[in-house]
DNA sequence: AGTGTGCCGCTTTTT
DNA sequence: GCGGCACACT
């Protein structure tokens, strides 16, 4: 360790690792050096006589946790840092529940339910219990346990609890509280925890046995929170109790940067904390290293508009830098070229690398425009999040053969793959088990164990045995054999591996791959020594307990590859780039149209704007589009209030359509832009009359658009009309292909198809009226 | 019993 | 414009 390492930091960094005793809060505003002042200060403590084993660090990501140990490892030199306990809330007390679990009267081998597998109990219970899934969306019921748990509030709270019963009668779905005990009743019998039980779980051990929670509280003597203000009320209390013996626990947050209250994440936590502890002691960190002044001026002024804050002065030393571009385009696809083109020419001009550009939005959906452009000038990218690796249909099966190995209670996954590949074990028999096991009070696989005794047909009797003998021979594996040899024995025993090698097309070809992968992961999981705190033996289940706690973002593989990075701006938190793109600044989409009803919600999309400003080292990019794609349907959008909340001073607004940077000879950038509109491209920007709200749809006239041949611009009064109107012979207009003529209607009623000849826009389309509309243009 | 087709709902954001 | 799911067809 380096002897000077206290010279690194400015004071009030220095104040913060050098504070060892009690709690102590760190307000840390964004590129204050934050991850630096809390890596040091575990040095520090370690400097200081503390033990690494007694040192507990919490993060929210995988990504978070992994660099904090990477950057403690390179200051202390790896074998002490691998003492650390250092994870994720919820990988951190999956494994303490996994040393635990069995006094809750939950298997040790608990198998972890993702939200996907959490909605499918739910819509079996929904089922079950004959109520319209309409009604009882799964992703809802979801939601509101989910809440529920994150508040620890357990079913039969939930059941009696007179606000949430207001609540749940108030939207007519009385019957939530009920789903919820059955739900909660339904995964105990399965063994299984999903994400907010490894919180609440957590919780109500702790609570429940003061034995443990004394033994924990002597291990972590020193506690570490990282995103304090992401922390939600189960995490809160836990923190509590946890530290409550020693009170040696720091946390770090910013304010400005809390973006998770739709996971139940409450500001309260921090506002709090020094009323909780009333020695607390409180850093400021305000020195931004990260941003430009030009960057980090409009990011104070737009977050100044939020009420409610920590009061706190961000500033910088760095140089004034360039504006902020603010560049509109005409569609969703230009937008995705015009970022792609920025990149081959910023590349070039100011010799950045792939990996110094990222491009930020609201929602996964958007990243498709910016792929196709990408793929097209043959830049390399990623992205991060999204659907994740393992929530592929063939790694779920694969990893269903798993979780049933470890856990034969585990009936999500024994129904996902009883039948798969086919065997013979059909609908009717998976019911008639499913009956059987509820009417013996035993679990389904207890009924298959003891088929004989239940008359199956012979066909169906042999098909189960051979079923059951083969899981068995896995799970006699267990003891005797890591991860990667049982994963190997499934594969061959099941033909799953065979199967998708002989699948020619190209997702079979994605899908073996993608088992392949698989395989690799688990070997290089069995190969790897033990990195945590405590020894990890590379079994299945740690194996399995891992997995479901990533994200793909996690995915071991080239962490340092040059490629352009694309990701949502929630997942961009705590990074950090030279040149960023926040792409989509449009009314209702961000903000979202879902979070403009309240000043709180509204006020988190302006800190989420916020964080997509502060990724940014030395240039950013703010990019809209007129109209865009949305469920394969063109809507026109207003740009984002956000974007007249930024100081003029900062803002370089003729960027994509003024005149010299078009004109400029050869970069070739520029003349086949679809930026076009020239200088009255921003007119609108100005100011939004109250009463276009009410007209249906204004759209700005667009002066001499380049991109006119391939798009028809609707008129300004489209009004899409009644599908059960149109009749063959009428002129219609459609928003994409323009002006035609319907030659013949077909279809139902209620689902009415129009063969249209449309001259411009690609000739003959059968039209679905239900999905793309037209207006009635000459009956 | 297994495979194929059409329909519906969907988009905030993540562990 | 897609994927998951229900139903219908063989």
């Amino acid at each position: 360790m380096k002897a000077n390492y206290l010279d690194e930091l400015n004071e009030r960094q220095r104040e913060a690792v050098e504070h060892i005793k009690g709690p102590l809060m760190i307000v840390a505003g964004a590129g204050s050096g934050k991850t630096k002042v809390l890596t040091m200060r575990i040095a520090h403590l370690l400097r200081n006589g503390v033990d690494a084993f007694n040192i507990l660090s919490l993060t929210f990501t995988n990504k978070a946790a992994r660099e904090m140990k990477e950057r403690v490892e390179k200051i202390l030199g790896g074998s002490e840092a691998r003492n650390l306990y250092i994870g994720t809330f919820h990988s951190v007390f999956a494994r303490l529940l996994r040393a635990e679990a069995h006094r809750l009267g939950y298997p040790n081998d608990f198998t972890i339910y993702d939200s996907d597998d959490a909605k499918s109990v739910l819509r079996t219970i929904i089922n079950e219990q004959n109520l319209d899934d309409k009604h009882y969306k799964p992703n809802l019921v979801y939601n509101r346990i989910s809440a529920a748990k994150n508040s620890l509030m357990g079913p039969e709270e939930y059941q009696v609890d007179y606000g949430v019963q207001q609540e749940d009668m108030r939207a007519n779905r009385p019957m939530v509280g009920k789903l919820y005990d059955m739900y909660a009743k339904r995964c105990f019998k399965n063994g299984a925890m999903d994400f907010d039980d490894l919180l609440y779980k957590m919780y109500i051990l702790l609570k429940g046995f003061p034995e443990v929670l004394h033994k924990y509280q002597h291990k972590f003597k020193y506690i570490m929170i990282d995103e304090y203000q992401d922390t939600n009320p189960a995490q809160y209390e836990i923190i509590k109790l946890l530290g409550a013996a020693h009170e040696n626990i720091c946390v770090v947050g910013d304010d400005a940067q809390s973006i998770y209250s739709f996971r139940g994440a409450t500001i309260e936590n921090i506002l709090q904390f020094e009323k909780d502890y009333d020695d607390a002691k409180v850093v400021k960190l305000e020195q931004n290293y990260r941003s430009t002044k030009s960057i980090l001026n409009v990011a104070n002024e737009v977050i100044g508009n939020n009420k409610g804050q920590i009061e706190k002065n961000l500033w910088t030393d760095n140089s004034e830098g360039e504006k902020i571009k603010l560049v509109r385009t005409m569609t969703d696809n230009e937008e995705g070229k015009f970022v792609a083109e920025t990149i081959a020419e910023q590349r070039l001009r100011n010799h950045y690398a792939n990996k110094d550009f990222a491009i930020l939005y609201r929602t996964n959906a958007q990243s498709r425009s910016f792929e196709e452009s990408l793929r097209k000038k043959a830049i390399p990218y990623r992205i991060f999040g999204g659907t994740s690796f393992y929530q592929r249909k063939e790694i779920k099966d694969f990893v269903a053969y798993l979780r049933i190995t470890m856990n034969t209670q585990d009936e999500e996954s024994l129904k996902r793959i009883i039948n798969y590949p086919v065997r013979g074990i059909g609908k009717t028999t998976i019911e008639k088990v499913v009956v059987l096991a509820n009417d013996h009070n035993i679990t389904m696989w207890q009924v298959l164990e003891r088929a004989r005794e239940f008359g199956f047909k012979a066909g169906t009797l042999e098909a189960i045995e051979n079923f059951v003998v083969m899981i068995s021979s896995f799970h006699a594996m267990l003891g005797k054999h890591n991860a990667y040899d049982i994963a190997l024995q499934v594969g061959k025993s099941t033909n799953l591996v065979k199967e998708l090698f002989n699948d020619k097309t190209t997702e079979g070809l994605a899908r073996y791959e993608n088992i392949q992968e698989l395989l690799n992961s688990i070997k290089e999981f069995t190969e790897t020594p033990t990195e945590d705190g405590e020894l990890l033996e590379k079994t299945l289940g740690t194996y399995l307990q891992q997995i479901t706690l990533l994200t793909d973002a996690d995915k071991g593989s080239e962490e340092n590859s040059d490629v352009v990075c694309l990701m949502t701006i929630h997942a961009a938190k705590g990074l950090e780039f030279p040149v960023v793109f926040t792409v989509g600044l449009e009314e209702s989409l961000f903000p979202s149209g879902m979070s403009i009803n309240s000043r709180e919600e509204l006020e988190e999309e302006r800190r989420l704007f916020y964080v997509a400003i502060t990724r940014a080292k030395a240039r950013l990019w703010l990019t809209y589009a007129n109209s865009r794609y949305r469920f394969g349907q063109l809507v026109n959008n207003e740009s984002s209030r956000f974007l007249e909340e930024m100081p003029e001073k900062y803002i370089d607004r003729s960027y994509a359509g003024g005149g010299s940077v078009r004109n400029s000879p050869g970069s070739g950038l520029w003349g086949n832009s679809s930026a076009g509109g020239g200088g009255n491209m921003f007119d609108k920007m100005q100011k939004k009359a109250p009463a276009q709200a009410a007209s249906p749809r204004p759209m700005p006239k667009p002066a001499g658009t380049a991109g006119a041949a391939s798009t028809h611009v609707p008129s300004p009064n489209f009004t899409p009309d009644d599908p059960a109107l149109m009749e063959a012979g009428m002129e219609v207009e459609h928003q994409k292909f323009g002006f035609g003529t319907i030659l013949q209607m077909e279809g139902a009623p209620n689902n009415r198809i129009a063969n249209v000849v449309f001259p411009k826009g690609g000739g003959e389309k059968k039209i679905m009226l239900n999905y793309a509309r037209l207006m009635i243009v000459k009956k």
